[in-house]
DNA sequence: GGGAAATTTAACAGTAATGTCACAAATTGA
DNA sequence: TCAATTTGTGACATTACTGTTAAATTTCCC
């Protein structure tokens, strides 16, 4: 799955140069004019990242900003705040609402890459789109799984769910906090939907002796832990 | 503990103006003037974060990153470049050796320090929530117990329980109040269930020695307490 | 030492949480 | 369009947890 940035800015002009040059850059784009419809993309699906211009129509970037980290879901989403330049002054005070970095207009294309892509480094995201664990190995570029170098097939919800779960080893989710990573907020499933999706990916796992990678966490939900 | 941050320069006169920025800060700072002394000086002690020029008489700043990242022990260390003005297309080369940030010279004191701060603050995460005492650790994030570094099994009630205790440790609580915090204030249980559920605790901690940390506090309820 | 009060302990049965399966609706791809 | 796959759900099975009770034990005070 490629990386996917969601940009909120009013200005058509710059929108589309940001999207201009991400896209080019293999990312994948969402857009938003205001901070407002930037909240209701997040709830239909999380992007790894989001660039906010700190002027915006209504809730402004730093209010925006403010609000994501309120959130559990989005508390650890990179924020990279556009800036004009001379605000100087502004620019800290993004960093004091948990701002992760911030870029002047007008920008260079090349430092624009160079600062995400430092970013996405430190925040998680796995190097080279590869996460691996105990001999499972995800693709997040070619959207393949494989085990001990043999590829397996997997549906993509199941993916996700793997996904988010090894991104995030010996963390146990709830079953609703799994609900909102992988099938969005917009979405209404039963919790219990999350057990037999789990089951399926155990049932993936098995013949590998790799299914006791996703625990029971009694009373709370699921976690993966990696095997020796 | 105060943050420190190495800062690896040659020039005198940089260094210092560096060193008085951090320090006035409330920084712990260390100085090299060398790569190979900078890899002396990690060996000694870590540092939370690097501040390195890119221009080096010997080893230059991209070959320590290099270095550093390969290295497991400092893989995650969080490294700030120093580049001269113009130098852009350096600077492109060192976020492709794993630099987390950079900032060109001259820089202005706030921007200098609002960089390392957002950066600190992102290499922080995860936290890890841990309470420990004794020997006997809960992972909150993982919802995980272990003895002396041994995971063991425990009921959902159990844990919460003696979370509320380590939480306070030797603070006496009533057996009302332990039902309000682990059971909540809508469901009423008989207070008997309280000692149950000490006793079952105890059960598990016995082999390890550990049963005398929940303490009866004879009229009142219970405590936890620390053992050497 | 005796007796009352408080706590510990074991056993048990009900309940809640999770695992599993099959099916129908929705989606996808040829 | 049709077949194959994926997906969510309800039903039932299984497991493990929980609260209660009552008897045994300890503690405390006279």
């Amino acid at each position: 799955m490629p990386t996917s940035i969601l940009i909120v800015e009013d200005e058509q002009e710059i929108r589309e140069l940001l999207v201009f040059t991400l896209l080019r850059d293999g990312y994948e784009v969402v857009e938003a004019e205001t901070a407002e419809i930037a909240l209701e993309k997040i709830d239909s699906r999380l992007p790894d990242l989001i660039l906010v211009d700190w002027m915006l129509p209504g809730m402004d970037g730093v209010e925006l900003a403010k609000r994501l980290r309120r959130d559990e879901l989005t508390a650890e989403l990179p924020i990279v705040m556009l800036t004009a330049r001379g605000e100087e002054g502004d620019k800290l005070l993004s960093f004091a609402g948990g701002i992760d970095d911030y870029i002047t207009k007008p920008f260079s294309p090349r430092e624009l890459l160079a600062r995400l892509k430092a970013l996405l480094r430190r925040s998680g995201r796995p190097k080279n789109n590869l996460i691996q664990a105990s001999g499972i190995c995800l693709d997040l570029n070619s959207y393949r799984i494989t085990i001990n170098d043999q590829e397996i097939q997997i549906s993509p919800t199941e993916y996700k769910l793997l996904e988010v779960l090894m991104r995030n080893p010996n963390r146990a989710f709830e079953r609703s906090q799994l609900l909102d990573r992988v099938w969005g907020r917009k979405v209404y499933v039963e919790e219990r939907t999350v057990d037999v999706h789990m089951l399926r990916l155990r049932k993936i796992l098995k013949p590998y002796g790799l299914d006791a990678t996703l625990q029971t966490v009694r009373g709370i939900g699921y976690r993966f832990t990696s095997i020796t």
